[in-house]
DNA sequence: TGTAAACCGTAAACGGTGTAAACTCTTGCC
DNA sequence: GGCAAGAGTTTACACCGTTTACGGTTTACA
């Protein structure tokens, strides 16, 4: 990651970025080795006492959304480069491949993984809710369904046809999605990534956390079944054969 | 819960018996209003000193296995009286009404779930795997799940059609699961269980970690959808219908 | 250029956590 | 009655997040 520095900026304003830089670093090196990341070992890392690191975030909690913040833009990048090792018109292909690296990802770095997606975010702080809504893996996954659609056209269910509720939460949508070049009758795809999203992150924290036999967990056959469950939905039935080639290619076994 | 006294206990043992339950008692009460649940906090509201407590539990972690299986046992009645509301003989809607219930009481308890159903097993500590193992709420749903079977018998993988792994795990299965009784040309069905099991969890948790539109999350919309994908899959796809009144009565909107 | 303000770091301290050791008092058993 | 086991205490240690007061350094401005 070369961070080319701004020239605009002040001398002060780019040490205090690349502290920024330094603290995420820190932080998710710690996080490599203990699931506990503290306040006080990241400022050891640094070579710091743990009162300075009140200079750049307002309290524990605020640095914990600045580094889930930064894992999930990491993270997305190599979901991101998983789906260009594939060909620009294979969306099928790509939204496979970028859905398997996120497995692969979350059990590689479990710590980091929970930090960010299985981090409670309503707990008498709303103010997160906007950190939330800018997850930039949210917006890659939509975005990659969204090239399935519009590469194959699959069926999306009716915006009519859905329960008020939902309808309301799809026109003015807080989940992460670039939804503002989704035409009204289009919207209902948003509904299908959400149904997608749901399944996906059901198997993988449940293979994170560990709530699933351990067998099952490493040869990856129930996330597979997963997304073969899912694959009619965005009409993938018949292509499945070849993206469970791509699957387990990248599980490595 | 009447804690009918066993006779052949010394006085001694009964009283360390009924500790126990204080323990469990304190903690679940500081559990209802705070996500911590701290071993000096329980002490305290037993009237004792946090060391104290290291003669009933060896560890912060063993306290909290401690809870959390006790939880899970509670939690465990509610979803059966909630199917025990039904028809012996609908065994559907007995499924469908335990699963609403287990949803609604996650969503009314998110710390105990998050004690019980979001805490990493394995983290170094390989003991619990036992414990997880005879997870009682594990065994209501793959009951409830074979009533249906039995009632009305819908097609089940063979497990020679399963990836070998699959058929090695559902031998010697490590899921909570009274197996016993299944032959093994039946051992397919706690594949379904898996599978059923897998999206139950992942709605559920996505909801009660605030990571869904709070709309939607209010509506249960997602949950029932994620019920109605899946009725299918256990031949109960034209019955959805009445089921779905069974499910909106249990959210109580 | 001198000076005042803003910034970045420190040390010290407070109240909180899990845990270990030593000690006291009570209970139960031979 | 004596003795061992058990249940609780106090004390202490190392860690945690956080606040306060203080010292330098860098910036910006008269």
């Amino acid at each position: 990651m070369p961070y080319l520095v701004d020239p605009t900026l002040t001398r002060r304003e780019r040490q205090r970025e690349s502290t920024y830089v330094d603290i995420v670093a820190a932080s998710r090196e710690l996080l490599a080795e203990s699931p506990e990341l503290s306040l006080r070992a990241v400022a050891a890392k640094m070579g710091m006492t743990a009162p300075a690191l009140y200079r750049y975030v307002a309290s524990y909690q605020e640095l914990v959304d600045l580094v889930a913040f930064e894992i999930d833009k990491a993270a997305t990048l190599t979901f991101a480069a998983a789906a260009d090792a594939l060909d620009p018109d294979d969306g099928a292909g790509r939204l496979v491949a970028a859905t398997t690296e996120f497995r692969q990802w979350a059990l590689g770095n479990p710590h980091e993984f929970a930090i960010v997606f299985a981090n409670p975010v309503a707990e008498a702080a709303c103010v997160r809710r906007d950190l939330i809504t800018s997850a930039s893996s949210g917006l890659l996954m939509t975005d990659l369904i969204h090239e399935v659609w519009r590469q194959r056209g699959f069926a999306i269910p009716a915006v009519t046809d859905l329960p008020d509720t939902v309808r309301e939460s799809l026109e003015d949508p807080l989940i992460p999605a670039k939804v503002e070049h989704l035409a009204p009758e289009q919207r209902g795809l948003l509904w299908v990534y959400m149904q997608g999203w749901t399944q996906l992150y059901g198997v993988v924290v449940l293979e994170v956390m560990g709530h699933m036999d351990p067998r099952v967990i490493e040869s990856g056959e129930m996330f597979i079944d997963v997304i073969r469950r899912f694959a009619p939905t965005i009409g993938l039935a018949e292509e499945m054969p070849r993206l469970e080639r791509i699957i387990r290619e990248r599980l490595g076994h």
